[in-house]
This record gives C-alpha cells, structure tokens and sequence, in this order.
DNA sequence: AGCGCCCCGTAC
DNA sequence: GACGTACGGGGCGCTA
C-alpha cells in the first residue's frame, strides 16, 4: 500500500508572500460591506482548496508561529529586527483564518519559544519515521533543510515547484543538510542573520562543496585561496556560529500530536457556511452548500436555476489576466485547468467593449442583480454556446494565450527617466507663460484660452475673426486645430493658440502625468492592456496609455526619449511595414498593390505615380504626401469631402484623387464593394481568424449611420487582421524567450509595433528572433515586412 | 463634490 | 455629416 501523504503547511509564510504578491501589484484591497479586511483569508483559502483539490494530501497540519519570544530571539536579541512590521489589516485576519481552519477541522500547531519551522521540522521528521510522505509547503529556503528522504517542499509561489535533494543542490548548490551552512556564511537580511561580510551564494556553495561544513571551512581557512574569503571566514568566527545556530531549525519540540492525528476529515459545514456568510465569500459558499442563498438577498427572490457545470477541470473567471495578476505565482505556469474567460467571450461573441463590462453582461443575459461571484458561472453558460468553432479557435489560440502575455507585460512596466521629464516639464512651463500673455496682449484681456467657448467668443465676436460655423450640439465657434491652422496666417493669435495647445496638451496628459503613474515599488510605469478594448480585436493601454505616447513633432519626440531600458539594456523597436495596406493587398488581390509590395516599393511613391500619371522617379515630396492621405484614406473609407479637409484642398480636387486611386487599383475598388455587399448580407464582418463583429446599421434609413457602417465594414477586416497577427507573433515571440531563457521582456504593444528592453549580450539574437516571428506569423499572398531598430531610448530606437 | 458630456488632441 | 480604432484632460452643466 501507498505511503500516506502529509502536508505541513508554513501557514504564516504563505499568507504573508501571497498577500505582499498582492499588494505588489497594487490589487485593490478586498473588504467585506462592512468594512473587513479579508483578502488574507481569502488568499489562505483558495490555497488550500487548490492544493486539497490538486494534489489530494491523505493528511494535513497548519503551522503557526507561536506568539512571544523564541529561543533565536534570547540567543541573538536582534534576530528578525530587520523585519517590517506585519500590517495591521494582515496580522487582524490571523484570528480569523484560526477560525477558518477550525471550521474546516485542520488541525494548528504551534508551540510556545518555537517557530513555524521547528514545528513542521519536528512534525515532519515524526511522521517520516512514522512511515508518511511528508510535503513541507512553503516558500522560506531555511526549511530546505528537513529536504530528503519521504521529506519534500514545495513552494506554490514557485509554481508549486517541488524539491527533492538533487532539486536542492540545483537551486542552492548545496545538498539540504548543508543549507543551515550556507545561510550561516550567506546571511539572510529577512531574518537578520549576519552571516560572513564579503561571501555570496557563489562563494558559499562553492566553500561548502569544498570544505562540507562552515566548521570545516573556518579551521581551515588557510587553505582557501580567494584573500576576501579567507579573511572573512577567520575574522567572523563567532558571528559564523551563531548564524548557523540561527538557521538550524529544531526538530524536537515539545508536541504531543501525533502523525495519525492529522488526518483529514469532513468540514463542520455549518460553520464554514456562517464563517463564507460573514465573510461574503459567496462563490465559496456556494461550493460548499449549492443551496444557500446570500444573505442580504431578501428571502422572497426567486432561486436562479443554477447553470449547467462547465467541463469538468475548468475555472470559470471574468478577466484571467487580474486573476494572473492577483497570482503572479500563476503567471509563468499557470493552473493546469482549462480557463473560461467571460470577459474574452463576450468580446468574441458580442465584439461591443461596452457590452463586456460585468455589470452590462448581467444586466443583459440574467434575470436579477447578482454578486459578481454568482454571475459569472450563469453568464458562461449563456456566453459558451454563442462561440462557434472558429471562434473557439480565437479564443484557444489567440486570445487566452495572450492573457498571461499581457499580464507579465503589465508587471514588467518600462522605465522611464523621470529627470528628463522634469526638465522638459520646465521648457514648457515658461513657453506656455509666455505664450499666454502674448494671447492675452492680443486678446486685450485675460480668459480661460482652454475653454473653446471663451476662445470662440474671444476670436469670433471680440477680434471679429470669420469663423468656419458652429459645432456640434454646444453651438460653440469651432476653434479644432485645422481651423486655427487656416486662420494662423492671416492672424497671428491662431498660431499662438496652436502652440499654446500642444504644449499645454503634451505637458498635462505625458510630462507631468507620467511621473505620477510611476509604481513606488518598481520606479516604472505598469499599464494596463484591455484585450476587449476595441471592437475590431485591437488592445487598448489605459492608466496611463502607453499607446498613444507622442512621435509627430519635435517636442513630441522629447517625451519618448525619456522612455528608456533597463541600465545597461537597449530598447528594441519592431513596427510592421504598412500592414494594413499588405493585407488590403491581400484581401484584393489587386495587381498593382501586390506588386508594389511584392517589388518592395515605397507604396506612397508608387500610388502618387499612379494617381498623377508620372513615373516613379517623377514623384514630387507634395504628391507623396497627397498619395500618403488617399493610402490612409482608403482603409478608413474615407469620403472626398474628408481628404479634401484633411489635405486643404478643394472637394472636386479630391474627388479627383479618389477617382484616379480607383481606377488605377480597381481590385481594391471591387474588393470594398463586395466587402460592403457581403456584410448587408450577413450584418457582419468577419475577420481573416474568424472574429466577428456585427454591423447592424449597414441597413439604417439613417444615409450618415448606413456610411457609417459601411466604413467599419472596410475597416474592421484590415484592423482586425492586424489586430489578431500581431498577437500572434506575440505568442511566438513570447514562447521563443520562455523556451531559450532569454532575459529579453516585451513591454508594449502599440498596434503595429512592439517595444522589447534586451541585455547587451541577447540584443542581435532577439531582434532576429522577433523580426522573423512578426515576418512569418502568417502567409499572405504579399511578403509581411518587420522593420527593427534600437537604440537607448524610444524615441532613438524607432 | 461627483458625474457625464463635449471638445480637443495624442497614437496607430 | 463628412476617416477607422482607442484614452485622457479640461471645461462646464447637471445633480446632489
């Protein structure tokens, strides 16, 4: 018969990483209605319960420091003095997890003068000898020690990593008897354990390995050649012993359990529901007592039918990648269950950002408010049927994949130089000064220039300006930049506007909101990346958006070149070449694009050559521009009256354009009616990988909503294509760094281009690497072209 | 005071 | 009304 296992678990250990991983990623603080702390026990709980589920222990014991002072502490007073203070919120959740073990019948052990370790030391040797496979689960490297034998740790903060004694050597250099020797020269600041000044991990391990123990070393330290070591290790005799004597954990304390009082037994299901009640852990409750209702919801609400149980083995969450982030544990290995992200299935099912919100899905697919822990179960069981196979595919392949991607990418952040922001914050704050007073002067009094209503009133009715008509519903003059732009010539205040505006704007949203952003724990800056962000499958960046940093002017550029790597590192840009014109050229099959692109050619040069009837090499720096308008126009659908705003040019100029772009690439003409034609068919786009999008307006009386849509229906194909390859070589790229160990990390994802920070020594590896994964992602009948570049900023490195 | 809409401007 | 997809800051009016 099998040996029983036994898990020890270093209850305090646990509780305290896992709520520090927490707090790390400044995870909002979880409270009940009333006010209570509870994510420690929250976090306690959902450990355990993974590792009852998962891994099926026969036995279990919780171990817990006792309260007062430990035998360290009388032989070092200064043992663990460097140890911040427990906070308050996590030491006042202790009781309360007493009670939570109470109720689930675990038994605590503690023992006074002892600690945690000696306890599970002791335990773990009794139950070893008593014929148990004993897992010790903890994260502290002292326990290390007990390693060997039917002893094993795991550390769920290491992916559940489990060491056996070669595991140990591997990790630490050492084999686990030696581990008090190494944390005796090694020191552990954690616990304020001095070890030998000027000896490392390195150094340790490699003492040991030559010598067997610290006795061993010190007596004959003559013998070691490296003067720093000898030195130390013949001038810290003492404080070496002591340290040793602090990292021995003591297996013979006074317990009276026994091993075979360890088993585990049924909860006392009546006061683990009261104690989830008090709590409002309602998701819990409801595993363990199905029939409960909330309390708070009045008695008379009818009982939703609880909702057909997903696969067996699956979690079912909103939002995987805040789940990743709450259990950085998970990040790089993730629980082996299959995930059902809802939030992911809305987006695929209803492509609406808005319609993806917890709050919009309950009110739209359930009968009654619910907590967010009830709805979403129910919420899968509606979502689950409205993916068919190929969005199920999205989903496998593309979308959930790029969850625990995104997630590293968040809690990476990328460093900024924030001294260069300051000083650009100071150029600007005095040109702004002088600009408002020469507004001011011309105005012949002051006003709120940010105020576009008390700028039209200024410009408009005071100065006597002609204005273009009023705007939108506020019937306010127009002051928008291509206004002032046409007014600026003729009236210098336009284009003191202009540059007040754009400094007033790069310093308020980047110079000065940047350096706010910066996380204390990190000094970098953590975006978010929303993976329902835009409906065409497009991330967004928010808090702050790193997706819009500034790149058109000078002052612009300023502010990316205080985006920098790592010391020492280089920032790797790669931006795919026009890849929505490629797959335009795709998707047509129009010659003449694809041979562009094919050939390689500059495809602003070669539609100016087209459009105005030159050869190539005739094309003129205005007419690229002209063509670069109609190229951008084309993919948004743009109208003549648009390109002609937009250029400054007459409307039947512009049509002109639009008339000549068609003819000469009649295959992109054809493509975009037939594109419009099959979505008035269906009501839907339909994107190269099968995500959807409804376009229910393609049918609307309303002439400006029908264009409307039919302009998403160009769009989204070429967007959405863009939007799914990128996360692809993402995927790829991702994978290839995990699978080499590169220290390389992706930081951001700006749509067409990808930001890497690489040590020097990966840099030529990495941007081949991520060059080829953007380039072959897929086969489309144009080559996808990656350009690459690096530099010590962003903004050098585009 | 907080919220939401509007205008405007930044990115791809 | 007029070019697709986003996010965010400041103004300003509404509600409290």
């Amino acid at each position: 018969m099998a040996r029983p296992r036994l898990f020890l678990l270093d209850s305090f250990n646990l509780i305290f990483r896992a709520f520090h991983a927490r707090q790390r990623m400044n995870a909002p603080p979880m409270r009940t209605s009333r006010g209570t702390s509870t994510e420690a026990v929250y976090i306690f709980y959902a450990m355990l319960r993974r590792l009852l589920k998962q891994y099926k222990p026969d036995s279990l014991a919780a171990a817990f420091e006792s309260h007062g002072p430990t035998f360290r502490d009388l032989e070092f007073p200064a043992y663990k003095a460097t140890r911040t203070e427990t906070p308050p919120e996590l030491l006042e959740q202790i009781p309360v997890i007493e009670r939570l073990l109470a109720a689930l019948r675990i038994p605590v052990l503690s023992a006074p003068g002892f600690e945690a370790d000696d306890v599970i030391a002791t335990i773990a040797r009794r139950a070893a000898d008593a014929g148990y496979d004993v897992w010790i689960i903890s994260s502290d490297k002292d326990l290390l020690q007990l390693v060997g034998g039917p002893i094993a740790m795991m550390d769920p903060m290491k992916q559940d990593f489990l060491y056996d004694p070669d595991k140990v050597k591997e990790a630490k250099g050492v084999f686990p008897p030696q581990i008090p020797d190494l944390l005796a020269l090694v020191g552990d600041t954690s616990d304020n354990i001095p070890g030998a000044p000027g000896i490392g991990e390195k150094g340790a391990a490699a003492l040991l390995e030559q010598f067997g123990s610290v006795e061993a070393a010190m007596d004959r330290a003559a013998e070691v050649t490296r003067k720093a070591y000898r030195e130390s290790l013949e001038n810290n005799r003492d404080q070496i012993a002591l340290s040793k004597r602090l990292a021995t954990v003591c297996p013979t304390v006074p317990l009276d359990a026994a091993p075979d009082s360890l088993t585990l037994v049924t909860p006392d299901a009546a006061a683990l529901s009261a104690l989830f009640r008090e709590l409002e852990f309602f998701s819990f409750l409801k595993e363990i007592d199905p029939q409960s209702e909330p309390s708070g919801q009045p008695a008379s609400a009818p009982a939703a039918p609880a909702p057909p149980p997903p696969p067996t083995n699956t979690r079912v969450v909103y939002d995987w990648k805040s789940h990743l982030l709450q259990n950085p544990s998970w990040i790089d290995s993730p629980p082996p269950e299959h995930v059902e992200d809802i939030l992911l299935y809305a987006f695929l099912a209803l492509a609406d950002p808005s319609a993806c919100t917890l709050s919009s899905l309950t009110a739209r697919f359930l009968d009654r408010p619910m907590e967010a822990d009830q709805a979403i179960p129910h919420l899968a069981a509606h979502l689950r049927p409205l993916l068919d196979a190929q969005l199920r595919t999205v989903y496998e392949t593309i979308d959930l994949p790029l969850s625990p991607i995104l997630a590293r990418m968040e809690l990476t952040g990328i460093r900024i130089d924030p001294d260069r922001l300051s000083a650009i914050s100071a150029e600007m704050e005095t040109s702004i000064a002088r600009l408002t007073a020469e507004i001011f002067a011309l105005a012949r009094h002051e006003f709120n220039i940010n105020s576009p209503a008390q700028l039209g009133q200024v410009l408009f009715d005071e100065m006597g300006i002609p204005s273009q008509g009023r705007t939108g519903k506020t019937k306010n003059y127009s002051t928008a930049a291509d206004v002032l732009e046409a007014l600026a010539p003729h009236h210098p205040i336009a284009q003191l506007v202009l540059d007040y505006r754009q400094l007033t704007k790069l310093k308020g949203t980047y110079v000065d909101a940047l350096p706010a952003l910066l996380s204390p724990v990190d000094n970098r800056l953590h975006t978010t990346f929303n993976p329902a962000g835009a409906a065409t499958g497009r991330l967004s960046s928010s808090n702050p958006n790193l997706q819009n940093i500034p790149v058109r002017t000078a002052q612009g550029r300023a502010i990316r070149a205080a985006f920098v790597p790592e010391p020492g590192w280089t920032l790797l840009v790669a931006d795919y070449s026009q890849i929505e014109l490629r797959l335009l050229a795709h998707f047509s099959k129009d010659p003449v694009l694809t041979n562009a692109f094919r050939n390689n050619e500059d495809i602003h040069t070669r539609t100016a050559s087209e459009v105005f009837g030159v050869p190539p090499l005739m094309v003129t720096p205005d007419m690229r521009r002209n063509a670069k308008a109609v190229n951008f126009g084309i993919v948004y659908g743009q109208t003549a009256f648009g390109l002609a705003s937009q250029l400054g040019i007459a409307r039947n100029e512009a049509d002109g354009y639009i008339r000549g772009y068609f003819e000469r690439y009649a295959g992109v003409k054809r493509w975009i009616d037939s594109t419009i034609a099959e979505v008035r068919k269906s009501g839907q786009t339909v994107t190269l990988h099968g995500r959807r999008r409804p376009i229910p307006d393609i049918d609307a009386r309303n002439p400006n909503a029908r264009s409307f849509a039919e302009r998403t229906a160009v769009n989204t194909p070429l967007q959405g294509a863009a939007a799914d390859l990128i996360k692809l070589a993402m995927i790829a790229i991702d994978r290839d760094l995990r699978a080499q160990s590169l220290r390389s990390r992706m930081l951001l994802q700006v749509h067409d281009e990808l930001v890497l920070e690489c040590p020097p020594d990966e840099l030529a590896a990495v941007t081949k690497l991520v060059k080829q994964r953007m380039e072959g992602v897929a086969k489309l009948n144009v080559p996808l072209l990656a350009d690459t570049g690096t530099g010590d900023n962003w903004r050098d490195a585009k």
